[in-house]
DNA sequence: ACCCGGGCTGACAACGTTGTCCAGGCTCTA
DNA sequence: TAGAGCCTGGACAACGTTGTCAGCCCGGGT
C-alpha cells in the first residue's frame, strides 16, 4: 500500500508534504503554519518582532517538516558566503595538514566554512581549485602555490575576494604573503654544520622554482660563503622529491671517490628518504633537515631539523584574511615567520670519511 | 596592438562598469555584446545554438568586464551542489589526513568539490557542521563519528543527502559504513604478543564509547582468552589519549611488583606516547601499535604495528557514496577493510621482567 | 469619537542563473 | 512562390531566501 512508487510523500507521515521531489521551503512552513513568508524568516533568523505564540507554531511547522535553511538561496541573496577557499599542495602532507587544520580553527572563530583542495604542485590543478572557490563566491583565499603567475587571480581580487598566499609568495602580481624565512633557516641550518667541523656539505632539494627551494639552497650557499667554503656544484641536487630520485642523489653524493661528510635536506619528505639512506650506510653522516618530523626525536641518532611552525603559518595566514574581510586596506603586507633550530644528534656528528 | 585593442581589458578601467559594489553578472555581458541573457548562459554552457560570431561577440564581453558564473546562483537553480562534505575528527591528524586527500581525489574524478571540518572528537561540534554542510546542500555526506547517536541526520538523509560513514558505524540510525577490522587487528596484534612468550600483556586504549576503541580492546579480550590467558583488569587503560594521561598509565602499568611484560597501544596517539615512555626505561618492553606510523621502521627497535590502510578507507566511503549519489538504493552497506599486521622489531621481543 | 504611534505581519521585488517556450529568419522542397 | 522545417536568439518564470515597505490592530491621548 505505501509503495514508494507512486506514493510521492516516501518518507515521513501523512501531512501536507510539499513539492515531491525536494525538500520543504519557507513557503511550506508558512502555510502549514498559517503564517507569512517573511514571518518564516525572521523566526528562523532570530530577528524580532514576532510574537511567542506565532513564533511556536513557526518552530513547531519547522520541526514536522524537517525544514532547514537553503543556505544557497541564503547566499544568493546577501552576496556573503561565509566560506573561505584554502589551495594547498596536498591536503595529505603532514607539513600542510596542521596548517588546513590552523585555517579551520580561524575561518571556525568567525563562523565561516572552509573549503579546500589539493594542487599536487600542478600549477593548472592550483588555478582550476583556486577559480572554482571564486566561482563559489568564497569571501576569501588562501593560496600556497604551485605554479608561478598569479594574474589569473586579479579580476577576482579586483572584485572582492581577499586573497592571501602562504608559504610562498605570489607570482607576478602584488598580494599579501605569509612566509616562513626559509633563507635564514637553511643558512642556520648549514651554519650547524660547518659549526661541527663539516667542509663537503651536500644539499638535497626541490625544483628551484619552486620559491621556498631557492631560497633555502641561497640559504644553503650563503653559509658556505660565509665560512669561506667552496661549494662544489656536483654537492647540490634539485628535482622532484620522489623517494626514488632523492634516494638516487643521495647514494650519488654519500659514495665514490669524495663523499659529502653531511647532508642538508630541503624538506619532510627529502628528510626521510635521506634518513633511510644513511641508515643503510656503515659509516655515521651528519644531517639537518628542514621541517620537523613527528618521532624524529626517538631516532638515534635524533634527526636535528629546523623547524618552521606550519600551524603558525596557517593561522597569521587566516587572521592576515579575515583581518582584510573586516576592511583593511592598506597595502599587501608580506610576513616573514621565524624559524627554530632543534639539535637532536645528528647535525651535531662530526665529520666521518670512508 | 594586440587583439584587445583600445577595449579595457583585465580588471577596472573605463567602460561601462556595472553596478557599483558587486561583479558583473550574464546580464551585464549580454547588454555589453548586445545579445539576450540566455544566449551568455549558451555561450558559458557550451549548449548548442549559437553562432560563431555571436559566441566570439559575447566571449570578448566575458572577458573584457571578467565575468565569472556565480555558481551559487546555478546552485540554487539546479539543486545540485556538485559538492560533498566530510566531517572528521581532526584534519591534522596523520590517521585522518590521508583519508581527507583520498575523498578528495574520489570527489574531484566527480567533479565535486568538498567541504570539510574537524570535530575535535565533540559531538555537538560534528551535529553543527554535518548540519551545516546540510544547509550549504551538499550532494553527499562523509562522516567519522564523534558522537553516537545520528537521529538528527534522519532528516537530511530522508530529503536526498547521501550519507556514508567512516572508521566507525552510525549510531541509532541505519547508514552506510566503512569501517577497519580493529576486532581482528587488535586480537592478530596481540595474539603476535602471545606468540613471542608474553603473558602479562597491557592494553592502552581510547574511551570506550568510541566504537574503534571498543571493538580493540575486544580482539585484546579475544586474544588473552583465546590463549587461556587471564586478564588483570589493572592492565587494561581507556581514557582520553592525551600524553599526559597516556604517559602516567604507560608508566602505572610498565612499574611497580608486577609490571607488564608487553604493550598493545590503541592508536597512533597512543603509540608515540607509549614509545617515548619505553625509550627512557632501561629494560626493553614489547608493543604493538594499531595503526602505522612514519619512520615507525627507522626507530630501534621499530614499531611493530597493525596498520590500517586510512586512504582506501577514505576512497572507498567516497566511491560508496558517489555510487549512492548515482542512484543505487539498495540496503545500508557494512564495509570492513582488512588490517595488516607489519612486524618491525618491538612486536617480536621477548618477555624480560625487572 | 478621533487620531496617533508602536508592535506585528505579510506582499512583493530582488539576488543571478537555467529551463521552457515562442518568434523570426533562413533553407529546402513541391 | 508558398509551406514546412530548422536554426538562432530572446522573453519570462522559477529556484528559496532576505530587504523594503505598507497595512493592520490595539491602546492611549485629545
Amino acid at each position: 500500500m505505501t509503495g514508494t512508487g507512486d506514493d510521492p510523500g516516501g518518507t515521513a507521515r501523512g501531512g501536507p508534504q510539499p513539492r515531491y521531489g525536494g525538500r520543504p521551503t519557507m513557503k511550506d512552513v508558512a502555510a502549514r503554519a498559517g503564517v507569512g513568508l517573511k514571518t518564516v524568516s525572521r523566526v528562523v533568523n532570530g530577528e524580532p518582532g514576532v510574537t511567542q505564540d506565532t513564533e511556536r507554531r513557526v518552530r513547531d511547522a519547522i520541526a514536522a517538516l524537517g525544514f532547514r535553511r537553503n543556505d544557497s538561496a541564503r547566499i544568493l541573496r546577501k552576496g556573503r558566503t561565509a566560506s573561505v577557499g584554502l589551495v594547498l599542495e596536498d591536503l595529505a602532507d603532514p607539513f600542510y595538514a596542521p596548517l588546513n587544520r590552523a585555517v579551520e580553527e580561524v575561518a571556525r572563530a568567525h563562523g565561516a566554512l572552509l573549503i579546500n583542495g589539493s594542487s599536487a604542485e600542478d600549477a593548472d590543478r592550483e588555478r582550476e581549485l583556486a577559480l572554482a572557490f571564486c566561482a563559489r563566491r568564497v569571501d576569501g583565499l588562501i593560496v600556497i602555490p604551485a605554479g608561478d603567475d598569479h594574474r589569473y587571480l586579479e579580476p577576482e581580487m579586483a572584485a572582492g575576494i581577499a586573497t592571501v598566499f602562504a608559504d610562498r609568495p605570489a607570482g607576478r602580481i602584488s598580494a599579501d604573503a605569509v612566509l616562513s624565512d626559509s633563507f635564514g633557516g637553511a643558512r642556520e641550518g648549514v651554519a650547524h654544520l660547518i659549526a661541527h667541523g663539516h667542509r663537503r656539505i651536500g644539499f638535497l632539494g626541490d625544483r628551484p622554482r619552486i620559491h621556498t627551494a631557492a631560497e633555502r639552497l641561497r640559504g644553503y650557499r650563503a653559509a658556505m660563503a660565509g665560512a669561506g667554503l667552496p661549494v662544489d656544484e656536483r654537492w647540490v641536487s634539485l628535482g622532484p622529491t620522489g623517494p626514488e630520485r632523492v634516494r638516487a642523489e643521495a647514494e650519488r653524493l654519500l659514495t665514490g671517490p669524495e663523499p659529502v661528510t653531511a647532508l642538508f635536506t630541503g624538506n619532510n619528505r627529502v628528510t626521510v628518504t635521506a634518513v633511510r639512506v644513511i641508515a643503510g650506510l656503515p659509516r655515521p653522516v651528519a644531517l639537518v633537515g628542514f621541517d620537523d618530523l613527528e618521532l624524529a626525536d626517538l631516532l638515534s641518532p635524533g634527526i636535528t631539523v629546523i623547524a618552521q611552525d606550519p600551524a603558525r603559518l596557517g593561522r597569521t595566514a587566516a587572521e592576515l584574511l579575515f583581518r582584510r574581510l573586516e576592511g583593511a586596506g592598506d597595502a599587501p603586507r608580506r610576513v616573514e615567520l621565524p624559524t627554530r633550530l632543534i639539535p637532536r644528534g645528528s647535525g651535531e656528528l662530526p665529520p666521518v670519511t670512508g
